[in-house]
DNA sequence: AATGCGATGGTCT
DNA sequence: GACCATCGCATTT
């Protein structure tokens, strides 16, 4: 039924997948409280793309990416930041999906405080709500995930790392080129909800 | 509104 | 030793 369906867009090309992930929830307890938010930003990498980390093949690093779909890829970078993806396609292809922002569901005041390390209030969220989990850096922050995080199967009830459908979003798509990338920079495979 | 840049360390050549 | 799937703050238009 509704794993059923979750299951077969995760076993989807990444390109395919990402935009039907949009609306779908993470929910997280990695960092002793629960929080969870709607994912409304994705972007699609695949094993024949050069701006892909599965593009030279399985490394160490990588693994996750071709690991069982609906599995965390969680990688490292700019010596700060932590990265969420989820693999998609069939295990040993190389796909991921990148969550690159949401809109909190639950725990906005304990997202706030792993954010910004301040107690959320209503005058702070008119400048600040915007900028809290808009970005890929932002949402793991957010979610409480480090390298640790790295290889969890997130379609597993008891995962400290959950994805489920969330309610059905009615939302049109706006697809673009994806950011920070040097390789492949007009291959439009980004999707926010507009 | 747009551009620039420093922080900081893992990964791969 | 180069290059990052980034962020936040500073500076300039």
């Amino acid at each position: 039924m509704d794993e059923d369906l979750l299951e077969s867009i995760l076993q989807s090309p990444a390109p395919i997948a990402a935009p039907q992930l949009i609306g779908m929830v993470l929910t997280s307890t990695l960092g002793g409280q629960k929080v969870a938010g709607r994912i409304i930003e994705v972007e699609a990498y695949t094993q024949q793309d050069p701006a892909s980390h599965s593009f030279n093949g399985r490394t160490l690093r990588n693994q996750s990416m071709f690991s069982r779909p609906g599995t965390a890829y969680v990688y490292f970078t700019y010596g700060m930041h932590h990265c969420l993806n989820i693999s998609v396609n069939r295990e040993d292809v190389g796909e991921a999906v990148l969550i690159r922002a949401l809109e909190p569901v639950d725990g906005l005041s304990e997202m706030w405080h792993r954010r910004y390390a301040e107690a959320f209030t209503e005058t702070l969220a008119a400048t600040k709500l915007k900028q809290l989990v808009n970005g890929p850096a932002k949402v793991a922050q957010a979610l409480g995930i480090t390298r640790s995080a790295n290889g969890i199967y997130m379609l597993d009830n008891n995962s400290s790392l959950h994805l489920s459908l969330g309610e059905p979003y009615e939302a049109e798509l706006v697809q673009g080129p994806r950011v920070g990338i040097s390789k492949a920079v007009g291959t439009p495979w980004r999707w926010r909800a507009g």
